[in-house]
DNA sequence: GGACTAACAGATCGATCGTTCTATTTTACA
DNA sequence: TGTAAAATAGAACGATCGATCTGTTAGTCC
């Protein structure tokens, strides 16, 4: 059985891809607990058992290694969350399915062994100007509006109430996100993912329908 | 008037103490903006107009600038942002001073022009076994405990309903601050200000006496 | 005002940073 | 199997890192 790596090409081409995937899940490992400043020519070097320059050789600068890391993270975070819940049924099981994938991925600590290599990155860049930082912006924006065209799935199918603000809702989802992975890595707390979770039901049912008030959903219209 | 300095020392000691403050207060503004990763003594030297000898001689070592940055941070973070809430009424009151002082703390953009130093450290320390990271990780634990306290007093006042999960309250909170931070500094989301008081309303109408179900307060049980 | 001490500057150290150069090895292909 | 190309290694560059040493300035106290 090949390694897990997920960026990892075919067997068609030559080595060079191949290395320099293995270069970057290294690199990703890496950059998961010291952060993107932790990626050195000469650390991975080290770590994938090569040379500095025949490292060097895969990228055209120490900032193209930052950029390579972020796009493959990024790929896979769409790969690994986004996409296995968009095929959830719409609305409320599609948004379980979106938090419930966010806590895999972020404690998959065989690939990322410092927690997610975005939360640490988003912290890290979000006062540097660059194309690292709008790279990240980008992504985490997305997310954001993932969320929220979530939320409003779900209002249209009846699950939450019609007024819902679902750009508020994306914000607090995202809030629980963040506050799961600060306790998880940070406090080290025991029993965060079912706060987590328990987190997630209190916001889904504040989001429902008041039982007096209630409508027919959307679909069931027409 | 002298300066805003709150790391600052009385002047009766020798000017020792007074240039280290000051080296500590632009060591802040690198930290807010780099993380404690940019806290370089060349740098440090640049900034403060000193030399590099000449500044390093006020530290023992590279880690016990980072070390002393922490503890002033966290320092003022409880004289800015814990302390004056407390002094506010018990309960609800309370628990909306703590938000409001920590909304003014991390967008005092003259002290701190790249955010909240202490959630920037925490991304980037939370896997780096060390005393800055325990430091970082106690001054959270605490500013949890805080949370939390506030609302089981708000539960004693009445203002929350008994049955509250007052650890999921301050979980909750916690999430809406990282989920504001993230959304300024980052994302640089219009509205965010609103969206965050916003948030912590639904939050604290969700902790409310159920109306039907309401009970005497506790203070008005005796 | 002279002696003592704290504060600071200047020079320098070895290590590591990103990067570039030239060699050498390995692979792909005809 | 020979050959061009791709992949990697080795050595070296200037810059900067944290840290140490020896001087020199500036403030304090008798």
């Amino acid at each position: 059985m090949p390694s897990s790596r997920t960026t990892g090409p075919s067997d068609l081409m030559g080595k060079g891809p191949t290395t320099r995937a293995r270069i970057i899940d290294d690199a990703i490992r890496v950059a998961s607990v010291e952060g993107l400043g932790g990626l050195t020519i000469g650390r991975l070097a080290e770590l994938t058992g090569m040379s500095k320059s025949g490292l060097f050789a895969h990228f055209a600068s120490r900032e193209a290694v930052e950029l390579a890391v972020l796009v493959a993270a990024i790929s896979r975070f769409r790969d690994g969350v986004v996409l296995p819940a968009v095929r959830e049924p719409r609305g409320e099981p599609r948004i379980r399915a979106l938090v419930k994938g966010w806590h895999r991925w972020a404690n998959d600590s065989a690939t990322m062994p410092g927690g997610c290599i975005l939360t640490h990155a988003a912290a890290e860049l979000d006062d540097r100007p660059g194309p690292a930082r709008e790279l990240v912006a980008d992504a985490w924006r997305q997310w954001n509006e993932t969320l929220r065209r979530a939320a409003a799935i779900a209002v249209e199918e009846g699950h939450f109430r019609a007024d819902l603000d679902t750009m508020l809702f994306a914000f607090q989802l995202q809030g629980i996100i963040l506050s799961a992975h600060q306790s998880q890595r940070l406090l080290r707390a025991p029993g965060t993912a079912a706060r987590l979770f328990r987190a997630v039901d209190a916001l889904i049912d504040w989001a429902r329908p008041v039982p007096g008030s209630a409508r027919p959903p959307r679909r069931s219209r027409g």
